[in-house]
DNA sequence: CCCCATCTACGAAAATATTCGTAAATAAAT
DNA sequence: ATTTATTTACGAATATTTTCGTAGATGGGG
């Protein structure tokens, strides 16, 4: 978290690829990007090597094809954006984040309902101080 | 909304000080931005001078310096690029950052109860359909 | 009116990110 | 085993964004 390296997008969309793959081959990713947007196969494993090498992904070297895998978790890679986010676009007020988004998008009886659990768990825990 | 075009870093930048002022000189802008980070006045304007360009900010020449002001609102700015974040981050699922973002943010008793009050009347909607 | 400080315009350098071509290595096919 | 296709490494071309230098314009103070 401290020294988190900020993804670049083109590195976000691989990132994205390979957490929900698990484990890719370039072919394998870059397949994947083909079906959103055209994109060279040199230029995937490019961008990959330079994932490598700032430490953003894993490779198996072994395997006949490198077999790559995400090195940070998604969860992670995703608050840290968030929070990068928040300061940005809202100077730091996640609330208004959180209530603008509510306000834009759609919510069904599930999304409500599951909220109002984690509102009541954040009650309880502020009132135990 | 349509035609959206995505303000660059600096750019958000800048708009965030125009937006918090309503109006302001380059040398204004650039004053607060050297609250934060250090940056030279002409590149500060040259920035200005590509958003006038792209039409993010209008400005008034008549004065004898030139007095800008943001000509895109801040809440419609927000809420495109944080459709656009939920997209590339949250593979579109606003849900998601709502959560992780309640949980990661410390809240206050005002906070929630903001947020259930907006609840309630989201739920009103949907059962009113 | 002239000097000095500041401002504007703008091209071009620097920094960063993305795309691509090519050559060498490896695997697969015949 | 030789040819063919695929994969890897890597440098270099593009594209984008940011920074900066400089020249000319403008305005205020003496």
């Amino acid at each position: 978290m401290e020294n988190f390296q900020k993804p670049t997008e083109s590195e976000l969309e691989i990132l994205k690829v390979l957490w929900q793959k698990g484990k890719a081959t370039v072919r394998e990713v870059n397949d994947e990007i083909n079906l959103t947007r055209e994109s060279g196969y040199t230029t995937t494993l490019k961008i990959m090597q330079i994932m490598f090498d700032k430490g953003l992904v894993k490779k198996d070297s072994n395997a006949k094809q490198h077999v790559f895998e995400a090195s940070v978790s998604e969860e992670k890679t995703q608050k840290s954006l968030l929070t990068r986010f928040i300061d940005s676009t809202f100077q730091g007020n996640a609330m208004s984040l959180v209530m603008q988004t509510l306000g834009n998008h759609k919510t069904s009886d599930e999304d409500l309902a599951e909220l109002k659990k984690l509102i009541q768990h954040l009650e309880s825990d502020l009132h135990k101080l």
